[in-house]
DNA sequence: ATAATTGTTGCAACTCGGTTGCATTTTTGA
DNA sequence: TCAAAAATGCAACCGAGTTGCAACAATTAT
């Protein structure tokens, strides 16, 4: 007998991504709904610790497949650590802030992109030590040498 | 009997960050010199791996602290490694592309520092699928309250 | 509804980048 | 040149992320 959950967004978010619908995703996914902020797959285990306890594993392959769908977002933050946030119509591509103090990863304005030379000297909210922009994708010479070398996934793909 | 190095720049960088001249620090910074793309720990490592052996620890150390007295920068790449690069009066702040099939991390001209909005379009020398910009230093809330909580360093401090 | 199939989860064990403690060696500076 | 201070190497460790495989839950065809 599993809990029932709320299903609203997260049964949508599911079927959107074409993968079936489980108890462990949806409490990944309504967590991710909720947060305000990008969150670490730890963060994430232990939101729910509580009330679902799910494999650490487990939230990583949920985490690989919503992201390889479309569904979430992962920012690498400076300590090289995974974040991950829901992409939503709202929800446009923005930078990021970590605190080199507290850790916490949060999101600036979007609007803050098109102006991202001139932050560096922004006195506002944040006190700016370093900014990166990291561009992914394929180089030229790999995409021209057709090596469909796929990227990292860990559930078991269809064939 | 310490084979003789090459000074000239490595011994400056190391004059100017007010650091002791060893051969190591020598060794790790005329390859920083040399190189046309950030490097990673490891692969600084196995540059240096003939002539001179240094332990991985040692590598990391002296990194570290090259990078505190703004000798070098850091580059956090997706797959949460670390990247280094000389920080030269000619070497200003540039985005980075990483290849997620070959893996490698190169340099983008920095006048697409800029213009990164429009980036996501090019068609150019790389097939974009992701660009991130993660800002950090210090949030509001910790630069308030004064918590003099330094950044990790793992070579000893002086007192 | 139920069995067979397929996909998902949990566990244990592992990899790899990075880190710490401490003993040894090298630099520095009197 | 010799003591004090700093840097290095070693071993052992940590935490994020990953893999293989067996147990389990969801789906589909019956």
């Amino acid at each position: 007998m599993v809990t029932k959950i709320r299903n609203t967004e997260a049964t949508l978010a599911l079927r959107k991504a074409g993968i079936s619908k489980t108890s462990q995703r949806l409490a990944v996914l309504n967590i991710l709904f909720a947060a305000t902020k990008p969150l670490s797959a730890n963060a994430i285990r232990q939101s729910l610790e509580t009330k679902t306890s799910i494999d650490k594993v487990t939230v990583y392959r949920i985490l690989s497949i919503l992201k390889e769908r479309g569904i979430i977002r992962e920012i690498s933050s400076a300590g090289g650590v995974g974040y991950f946030e829901m992409i939503t119509a709202g929800n446009h591509l923005h930078p990021h802030f970590s605190c080199r103090s507290c850790g916490t990863l949060t999101c600036m304005a979007p609007q803050l992109f098109i102006k991202m030379p001139d932050l560096i000297l922004s006195k506002g909210d944040y006190s700016i030590e370093h900014i990166e922009i990291n561009v992914s994708g394929l180089c030229s010479y790999c995409r021209d040498t057709i090596k469909p070398e796929s990227p990292k996934r860990y559930y078991r793909e269809e064939e």
